[in-house]
Formats: C-alpha cells, sequence, structure tokens
DNA sequence: ACAAAAGTGTTATGCGTACACCCATGG
DNA sequence: CCATGGGTGTACGCATAACACTTTTGT
C-alpha cells in the first residue's frame, strides 16, 4: 500500500482497514490544594470495575474536535465550558481494546472548580481521583506503591502524559488562569502551579512574574469577597487577559523536585 | 452514545462508524544550512499536481508508530534510519480527504543529510523543499507570498505545525543531533540551530552552552576530515550522548525574531 | 601573507533567588 | 493583640549576551 495519494479512483471505502475512532478525556482541576482528574467506573467487561477515562467514538461525519466538546460537556454536565480543551495525542495499538481496532485520540481539558461530577448521564459512577493516589508510570511525584484503583485499557499511560502535558503548559502558557474562576486572586493562580507541580513557590517572586509577564493577568476594581470566614488582608482580583499571546515570555521555570517531564511532545 | 467502555457484548465492530487511519510524516532534514522538508507531487486527482506529505493507510493489525516507521523507510529508502521519529497530532476534520472519512496520524521526523529523494518506490515524483519556499499558515519566518507550489489537502496546517515543532524541541531536548552524522563538530551543530530558527546565534556562547549541558554531547578524539577544500581550522569532532536525558537543563532560549511558536502543544 | 573557521577569554548587565519587612483583616 | 495571608522592597550571585583575541589550516 502506497499513501492515501495513491488511492485508486473507482474503490470502495471498505476495501480500506475500518477503525473505530474515539475520544478519551484528561479532565483536570485542582481542588484542595492537589490536581484532581476525573474518572469513571466501568460497568461492563472488558475491565468492569476499573476506572477508565471518559470518552466515546466520534461520529463519521463528526469533527474529532467536535467530538471532544460533546464528550466533555457531557461528563461534566456544564454546557458552557470556561476552561481550556487541546488534543493530546493518539493511541492506536492493535489489541489496547480487546474487542476491536479502536484508534483513541486522547485530549486533555483544564477545568475551574466544578462541582461533584454532577454524574454522567448515565447510572456509572464518577468521581475526582487526586493525580497522586494513581498509579502512572514513569512520573515522579506520584506514588507507584500499587494501592491505586487499575485503570482501564492503555489509560494509566495516557493520563501520565496528560499530566506531563498540563505541568509543562504552565510553564510557558496562560492557561493556569483556565483552573480558575473568571476573577482570582494572585493567591489561587500561585496554588493551582503549586498543586499541578508538587512543589512550593516564593510568593514575592511569583507576583512579580506574574505582573511583569505581558498578556498574562489585567487587574480588577474588585477585591476579595470571603464567603467563610478566615484570617488575612482580603486580596486584590485579577482577571486573565482575554486575547493574550499564547506563550509567556520568559516563562516560568519550575524548580528541581517538581513534577517530571520525560519528553514533552 | 457513550464511551467504548459502555459498548454492549454482542455487537458487530461495523455497528460503530468506520473510518480509515493514515500517518502522514513531515520528513525534516538541514541542508544548504536551510531548513528542508520531503514533498512528493500526486499524481491522481485529487489534489493532482499538488505536492503532499508522504503517508499511507494504516493496516489494521499494525501499530500506528510502525507504520509511520514503515512509511518513512519506503520513502527515503533508508532502512537504519539515525534520526528521530515521533507524534505530532491528528487531523481528522470530515471532509479534509473528499473521497472518504479519513483520520491521519501526523509525525515529524528529523534526518540527517540525505542523499536526494532516492525517488519513492513508485514513479511520483519526490525532492526536498526548502521550508521557507512554502506558503505555510501562521508561522513568521515563511514567505506567505504565495508563489509557492500548492499543497494538497490539509498539508499546509500539518507542515505548520510541524516546522513549529522542530523549532520547539531544538529549545530543550538534544534532538538537534538527529539532524547531524553520527560524528559531528560544534559549527555543524550550531548551523541546525540557525537553519531551523531562522537566526544567528553567538558561537562563542553556543559552545559553552553545548558544552555545558550535561548529556548532550561527548567530545571524540578525532578531528574533522575535510572532503573538499575549505581554508580554516579543522573543528574537533563529538558524537551525542546516546542516553542522555530527554529534556535539557537549561533550555537555549531562541533569540526574538526566530521561528514563531504559535502553542507548542 | 591573507582569509576563514575553530577555539578561548573577559566583562557588564540583568534576572532569579532568597529573605526581610509592612499592611489589612478575623478571631 | 495575635495569627494569617496579602503586598512590597532589596541585596546577592550567577547565567547570559556581547565582543575581543588567539590558533590552525588552505590558498
Amino acid at each position: 500500500m502506497t499513501t492515501d495519494a495513491q488511492a485508486p479512483e473507482g474503490y470502495d471505502p471498505h476495501d480500506y482497514p475500518p477503525f473505530a475512532v474515539t475520544v478519551d478525556l484528561c479532565i483536570f482541576t485542582v481542588r484542595d490544594g492537589a490536581l484532581k482528574v476525573l474518572l469513571i467506573e466501568r460497568a461492563d467487561d472488558p475491565y468492569a470495575g476499573a476506572w477508565a477515562l471518559p470518552g466515546g467514538f466520534v461520529d463519521i461525519d463528526e469533527d474529532i474536535a467536535d467530538a471532544a466538546w460533546r464528550e466533555l460537556a457531557e461528563e461534566t454536565g456544564v454546557e458552557q465550558f470556561a476552561g481550556h480543551l487541546e488534543q493530546l495525542g493518539t493511541y492506536g495499538k492493535p489489541g489496547r481494546d480487546p474487542r476491536m481496532r479502536v484508534v483513541s485520540v486522547a485530549h486533555v481539558a483544564f477545568a475551574p472548580n466544578l462541582p461533584e461530577p454532577t454524574a454522567g448521564s448515565d447510572a456509572r459512577n464518577a468521581r475526582w481521583w487526586d493525580v497522586s493516589d494513581l498509579d502512572l508510570p514513569g512520573l515522579t511525584g506520584g506514588n507507584d506503591d500499587g494501592d491505586g484503583p487499575e485503570l482501564a485499557f492503555d489509560h494509566a499511560r495516557i493520563l501520565a502524559d496528560g499530566v506531563d502535558r498540563v505541568a509543562a503548559k504552565l510553564e510557558y502558557t496562560p492557561l493556569a488562569t483556565a483552573f480558575v474562576a473568571e476573577q482570582f486572586t494572585l493567591g489561587e493562580l500561585q496554588h493551582v502551579y503549586e498543586a499541578v507541580w508538587g512543589t512550593h513557590l516564593d510568593r514575592s517572586n511569583f507576583r512579580r512574574w506574574v505582573k511583569g509577564t505581558e498578556g498574562f493577568v489585567r487587574p480588577t476594581t474588585g477585591t476579595e469577597r470571603r464567603l467563610t470566614g478566615g484570617a488575612g488582608r482580603p486580596a486584590a482580583l485579577y482577571t486573565a487577559v482575554g486575547d493574550g499571546p499564547k506563550t509567556l515570555t520568559p516563562p516560568l521555570m519550575r524548580p528541581e523536585g517538581a513534577r517530571t517531564v520525560k519528553g514533552t511532545p
């Protein structure tokens, strides 16, 4: 076989190997000072009882990105999603699904603090998992001690890559703002970095970097309103610059000991 | 539809939308001080006469990565490929191929200086194109003046993403060594950076960075043997550290004016 | 002798790091 | 009045950028 460039004229599409194409989603959020991911408990075989990334089939006339957005809305129950969604990579080893040949286009989503899973449309169980409670291959900062839940298919591999992607993206993009509300304090933004990287950052230097980086945040007139009591001076509120640049210069280098990146594609 | 997790037990695979899955390759090399990409002239409709990325169908029982390596060997005529191959992203808009629903998993390959295209296995025309002679969307440093060749399908979009990927990877990985021979001079290595980024680097500072970065290059005893005459002191030869790290610390920041990265996934 | 490219050294600027200190609020 | 978190300032050290200089070869 050569290339699609060379397909003969009078062909039948089914002469070519038929694949099923799915989208799988790593939906991340930051809550309670930790990076969380939304997983779904499988009801049926294969991998019944195991936890899996939410996802589903792509329709034959549907764009892949549209399918990912559709699944995201279905799983989170939110129609106006305020976060960020991007493609992660494609996983298509033969045998990864024992039933048929499936190629999965994985995505990562950065979600602001969402309510408890708004359980998916059907009866499955769904919940946020602390990423550090999962057994992910080749990731420092996780606990490979083997008492995490079983993950279905190759979803441990996908999720490890997804965590890597999120950690890397915070360095040189303004996407940390996708994890917080429309109005946020610089302390909240710093907590995002610390939760995702599993490190501590110097408050003063973080503030200087954020405020000195063009196209990242813009101050608002408002100030923090604290619902539950708690001491401390109320913080000023900021907003993400809407049409900001896609990359930040300079990037914020994460300190040694942060969650490892094996090789960021 | 929900997720593959929920597929019923007694199903027929053909009940699910059948996609054709292909791999497309951006095979880059550095020659004559410029970044080049291997393109193939299409013989048949659609896009007959247009230039396209090499690629082909994935077999139903074949790993996607294996298919990419297979196509790479076929197109370059090299069986022992010394460079680097990685997945770029997946492009699957309905209608991108007018004949059927095709999902293409694009890859980028970093190739050392290869002979003239060793023309593909069949009668098609194939050649290296200077990247700056192509009309790629959203890329600074190219010449969007519209006198480049017509590119088939969405290959201009894919190629733009591929150029971005290559430029970004040089910053924080040792993969620049994939563009040169097994033994190389630091001057040759610097030429790779300058060709890909379209900038000039300070020789002294580049040398200090390369030699001071752990796990990048290792000196050999040999010294440069110049085939064709040419003045100048013969350079010492270096080798890539085989089991070096996947990421370099610190990265080499490219100067302002280098080929733009819109958002490196 | 000259050109060309490799190799070495020097200096100043700027930025990241670390840390100290003040402000505002709740209990 | 004390604890807590927000906000600001500053001194130090090192990495980088810019540039000058020496060495080794071919013509």
